[in-house]
DNA sequence: CGGAGTTTTGAGACTGGTCAAAGCATGTGG
DNA sequence: CCACATGCTTTGACCAGTCTCAAAACTCCG
């Protein structure tokens, strides 16, 4: 069952609710837990989603996720200042997430892809501070705060997995700012090219070509750059033969040569005072890849896994297809 | 009882352990669980601490707080790459948390101030992310991440604080993104400024006069500029009237040419739809501080609730000093 | 085919970085 | 109490990287 690939991305099936809300009667939940359940069996991101039951613990009373919901391009999923009433799941589709400061001024603070989690940020706080805009057609699984802080009172190891999601967020945060603080605009525009390549990666999506759903202009934002110089670096980076790029397209044809560009720029200290081992975790967000330096992309252990599970599933991992952006 | 306060600050009291490690048997145990209790009453940051027990929630069995730590200036509370083990409250002094990336290239990520918590943020992964370093002769109560994650399963008020205090933490990196991405090295140093300001005056020191218990380095490292830079900036502030600088010692002269400096450069997009009214939200640690523009610091009202308590307590609120740092 | 939005590329301006040297404050030891 | 070392800050001169403005090319879509 495919998920927004292609052609079948407007047409395809959906188990939980059209209309996007909750339903409320009791023959309408049964209904809905039932689909849920069957879905979520089959959901390529069961694994380790907040929206599923763990392993290691009784049942949880509340089914989690409540709705699905698809979110067209462009549209807000939720927006800054609203109350904070649920989180969600991306299943398909992309994510950007924006901030703004009281002169307009717009600062992108993260792009989501499929399994990434938006909204966690503010389930502390009462109200969004970010506006989460789709930037293609996507679709996301939404866990209301109430269920989610209601079970994790219960269950120690999803307490455990609120708490790691927003830890995760804050040390990605840091690693932005260190890029922000301490890099050029190359090496900015690469570790972003990178980071992006093993997010794909760790989807079991192809790492070394792929799609830009975002525009320069978002890139650069996000990056704290003109749209402008990341044109400029790109173009760069493809007359060096380091990766090729037709607009959105990218393919990355040296990623050692990458990687040598941004030296150590890799975020996490853990690993910093034994210097020799290199680490992959992701630059930009912390997706707990841990990797040997002598592959390249040895995130690979944690990929195979999640790609045989999802062939196991008969999921296909969903790619993002510039067509339907 | 004043704390770290000129002289007396190497012979204050200690009424918990000197040596900075639980007390385990159970006569010892007691005692300090007494001593605790004693000394947290009079803590002028019990209102909203951690690490205590909350007005509508049942006494919590573990006491959170487990001991106080002295941390002399230079020391490390905590090192990257180590078991988190405790958060830590500020009760005096100041701390600066600094990550590093893989070739060596530190970033700093906050400073810290007295009512600050400090590695909230590897509450979630086992390890911390973060250096945490005394900027001065510095005290602080730590609650182990065991208890601390036991008691917010039994109490809902508790869960809230530990989600709240991450999601500010999320909001307040956020707000450094922007500043780092879209803003100029004078308005970097400018809100960096009223920042501070606005800190000082939430925990009722003074505000528009103030020691820097920072080198410019770390003050440049943390905004994403050289130590000239931001040399250069407090000169030409000081120049233009807006402050005066001497060396490490800051005082605001016009507190709202500072302000228009800075235009808009409020981080928090939760009334940027409401164009008219201006928050002073703290632009770089969200400090929970709002304000009708009429009155410059109207973050007023917030402090004076805190300081009317601290002197109820009998409690003097700790000052930076430069001799003692 | 035409139009809107996005991307590329160029030329020139300017902010902030680099390097260097002098000034200052603090602390130590004679 | 002074001399000296150390570390921090200030200031200047110069330069590089990035931004700004502008125009043309390209892509996607109706």
């Amino acid at each position: 069952m495919p998920f927004l690939n292609g052609t079948s991305a407007c047409s395809s099936d959906f188990p939980l609710l059209r209309t996007g809300r909750r339903v409320s009667n009791e023959n309408g939940e049964t209904a809905l837990r039932a689909a849920q359940r069957r879905t979520c069996e089959l959901c390529k991101f069961r694994e380790g989603c907040l929206g599923h039951p763990l392993p290691d613990e009784r049942q949880i009373a509340t089914p989690l996720i409540t709705y699905r919901r698809r979110v067209n391009k462009g549209e807000v999923l939720y927006r800054s200042g609203a109350k904070c009433e649920a989180v969600y799941k991306v299943r398909a589709g992309f994510f950007k997430t924006m901030m703004f400061s009281e002169d307009g001024v717009g600062q992108i603070t993260g792009f989501q892809m499929p399994g990434d989690l938006l909204g966690i940020d503010c389930i502390g706080c009462g109200k969004s501070r970010c506006d989460a805009i789709a930037l293609s057609q996507s679709e996301v699984c939404a866990i209301p705060c109430g269920n989610l802080l209601r079970s994790s009172r219960d269950s120690e190891a999803l307490q455990a997995h609120v708490l790691s999601s927003l830890c995760d967020q804050i040390g990605s945060n840091h690693g932005v700012m260190l890029l922000l603080g301490n890099r050029s605009a190359e090496e900015r525009v690469v570790a972003f090219v990178i980071n992006l390549s093993e997010r794909f990666l760790a989807l079991g999506s192809p790492w070394s070509e792929f799609q830009l759903w975002m525009t320069r202009a978002e890139i650069g934002n996000f990056l704290g750059l003109k749209l402008e110089t990341v044109s400029r670096i790109f173009s760069k980076l493809d007359e060096q033969g380091l990766i090729a790029v037709r607009g959105r397209h990218i393919q990355i044809r040296q990623f050692d040569a990458l990687r040598k560009l941004i030296g150590g720029a890799d975020y996490h200290a853990d690993e910093r005072r034994s210097r020799g081992r290199a680490s992959l975790r992701s630059p930009l967000v912390d997706s707990k890849i841990e990797s040997p330096d002598h592959e390249p992309y040895a995130a690979l252990r944690l990929a195979k896994r999640i790609i045989e599970h999802a062939a196991a599933m008969g999921d296909d991992i969903s790619t993002p297809s510039q067509a339907s952006v």
